[in-house]
Parts: C-alpha cells; sequence; structure tokens
DNA sequence: ATTATCTATAGATCTATAGATAATGC
DNA sequence: ATTATCTATAGATCTATAGATAATGC
C-alpha cells in the first residue's frame, strides 16, 4: 500500500486502546480476535503491529495506567482530598471498570504473568504512588510517608472497589464504597474519627 | 460400577479442592482438562460431577472461603491482632495463592463472572466479615463497627497482597506487606500512629 | 445390575503464520 | 514499489456430550 505516513501509527494505538478498555472489562483472557474486531480490523493484522499478545498486554498496561495519576491530581487539584478519594471510590467508577483503575480490574491476573509484564505494571504505577506519597506526606504532624505506606492506601482503594464490584446487592456495594472513603481518610489524615480532610 | 458407597462423594471433593488450588494459582481460566488431570482423572468424568465448569466455579469459591475465618479466628486467638495481620500479609501467604486468600486472588474475575457466581462468592464471604466486624468492635473507645468497615479493612489486606504479589522486586514487595500491616492496624485500632495492637 | 470412569469426538475457540490483495506515496 | 490489510489455515486449546468399558454392591 505505502499508506499515509502515519497511518500504521494510528492503527496500533487504536488497538492498544481497544485492548486497554477490554483487558479492564474481560479480563486479559479477552481473544485477540475480538480485540481486533473492536478495532475494525481482522486478526491477521495484528501480527504487523505487536510481535505477541504479551507485547500487547504490556503496551495496554502502560497506556491505562499512563492516564491515572494525571487523573488523580486533577481531582485534588479541583476539589480536595475526600472528593479525590470519592471519586475514585464511586458507583461511576465501579460500573465503568473498562475505563478505570487497571489495578483494580487486573492486580492478580498480572501477578500470574511473566515477569517483565509485572515489571512493566509496577514501573508505570510509580507515578501514582508519587501522588500518594506526597498527599501522604502532606499530613498533619507527619513524617515524610515512604513508597510503601502510598502501596497500602493504593491497595485499599483498589481492594476495596474490587469488594464492591463483586458484590451483587447494590446497597451493600454502596455502603463497602462510602466506608472504603472513611477508611482511606483515615489513613491519609491523622485523625482517628476522621471526617474532614485537610486544606490540601 | 456400583462403587463403594463414599466413593462418588470423595471423588468429587477431590476435584473441587483441586479446582479450589488451581483457580487461585492460575486463575478461573484454567482449562477442565488441567483440573481433572492434577485430580487423577479424565476430562470425560466432571459432568458426572458438575451440571457446567460454572458450577464447579461456585463449589470452590465455597470450599476454599469456608477456611478462610477459621484461620483467622485462630491466628486472633493463639496471637493477637497484630500477628494475625502479619500472617495475612506475609510472605509465605504471598508465594503460596493456591493456598491462600481466594479474595487476593480472584476478586476481579469473580466480579466478571455471573450474578449466581458473585452471590456465592459473597456469601461465603460474610463470615470473615463477621470475625472483622467483632475485631473492629473491640477498638478502645469505639461505637459499633459496620459489615462495611469490615469490608474496607479487608480490601486494604486483600489489595496490598495483590499489589505485593504484582510486584517484582522482593525488597519492594515485602515493604509493601510491612507498610500492609502497619496501616491495617490504623484501621483495626483507634491510635492514629498505631504499633501496638489491643489486648484481645 | 449399577454407575463411575474411560476414550473419542463435536464444535467453538485460542495464538500465530503464510501468502494473496489492495491502497497510496514516490 | 511498498506495505498494511485481508482470507485462510495450522495446531493447540476450550467446554460439553456420547457411548464403551470396567469395577463392585446386592
Amino acid at each position: 500500500m505505502r499508506y499515509a505516513r502515519k497511518h500504521n501509527e494510528q492503527t496500533r494505538e487504536k488497538i492498544v486502546a481497544t485492548a486497554a478498555r477490554l483487558f479492564r472489562e474481560q479480563g486479559i483472557a479477552v481473544g485477540l480476535a475480538k480485540i481486533m474486531a473492536e478495532a475494525g480490523l481482522t486478526v491477521g493484522t495484528f501480527y504487523t503491529h505487536f510481535k505477541s499478545k504479551e507485547a500487547l498486554v504490556r503496551e495496554a498496561l502502560r497506556e491505562s495506567l499512563l492516564v491515572r495519576p494525571e487523573l488523580l491530581e486533577k481531582a485534588l487539584r479541583a476539589r480536595d482530598l475526600e472528593q479525590a478519594i470519592r471519586v475514585y471510590l464511586s458507583p461511576e467508577h465501579r460500573d465503568a471498570p473498562g475505563a478505570g483503575c487497571p489495578t483494580a480490574a487486573l492486580a492478580p491476573e498480572v501477578a500470574r504473568h511473566p515477569r517483565p509484564t509485572r515489571h512493566t505494571f509496577m514501573v508505570n504505577l510509580e507515578p501514582t504512588f508519587d501522588v500518594l506519597v506526597e498527599l501522604l506526606t502532606a499530613r498533619p504532624g507527619k513524617h515524610d510517608a515512604t513508597r510503601a505506606e502510598a502501596a497500602a492506601l493504593f491497595g485499599l482503594l483498589a481492594g476495596t472497589l474490587q469488594l464492591a464490584r463483586a458484590t451483587p446487592d447494590r446497597a451493600q456495594s454502596d455502603a463497602i464504597l462510602e466506608a472504603g472513603v472513611r477508611g482511606a481518610l483515615r489513613l491519609a489524615n491523622g485523625d482517628p474519627h476522621s471526617g474532614a480532610p485537610p486544606g490540601t
């Protein structure tokens, strides 16, 4: 063909974006045929763009993780800590996994993938941890927070969202989200009873 | 054949136990042929015991969830709160998912399964929540804890274990487990700085 | 005589590859 | 002329079923 200069690049990006959504919606076991069909292509084309499905998994994880700290920082700037937490632990996030947190959707599956995939996952989670470290360090009268402390807070957020997603009863699921907000605030604030978040 | 009276029952149990381990080790997508082979049988026998793979998924989740609150209560009685948390967030638990917490291994996958499977999962998680409610209610000077509060604490435990499992670097993974212990203690105690668990 | 097990297979997937087709920059 | 796309297929899975085989209680 000798297609337009950017054609290849655009097609590749379309495949990655579609995979990033479908992996989160249906799991990493979703077939290449389905991914390619939803990207408007046939399976045969896949290997022009990627050397294996595992390479696509790494790309899709990278891309879907890339926007997460940006979204978090935006929510923190526009609102406050509690509201930022409420965005993560919202019914909307629970009900739209395809556009949501890759960790909540895929962490146990990623843990069973080859080491290079796990490495890509954790490397691209790092900026999210950085934002959370900053947030925890801003606690009133607290020592500097560590990366691991940020991981524990993030574990609460992702784990609680997973439990809300697994819960068939809507009201119970909503209650879990709400309790997750209070728990996250207790970790993020110094305050044991929590409630009000600090200014920044 | 007209086999021994208990033969059928024992074979069925062997299949469930093998599936309960393999699902946690390799994900629910693991094939029936592999499960049956590890149970010492061939795949043709499967449908004498279960009406579908999904029925086995429900049985395996039920069985693997059944022992969890027993283990937790035993750890709480034999040691104390901090040590019980340290059993859950231990390198041993991280490295042996096949005998470990089904929530940490499978929650996002379960969330994508049919409603009856999600229902079975949450119903059999209930006794674990009960133990955690009791534990949280015992906090010094605290109101009665709710089921949802227990879910948030459990979300931290499971989510943090998942992150530790996804982390390729051993030292970083260990640090995440340790931070998870401190975070869980902050939720379980009233004390913001935490450290020492209460007597009970 | 009863029934759990086996082998064999259907039909639908899965990842990956080969080679023909078609689209457009030079 | 170049190259992304297509169709077609290989070979290995997957869940589920059919029918033969074999083991043992009555």
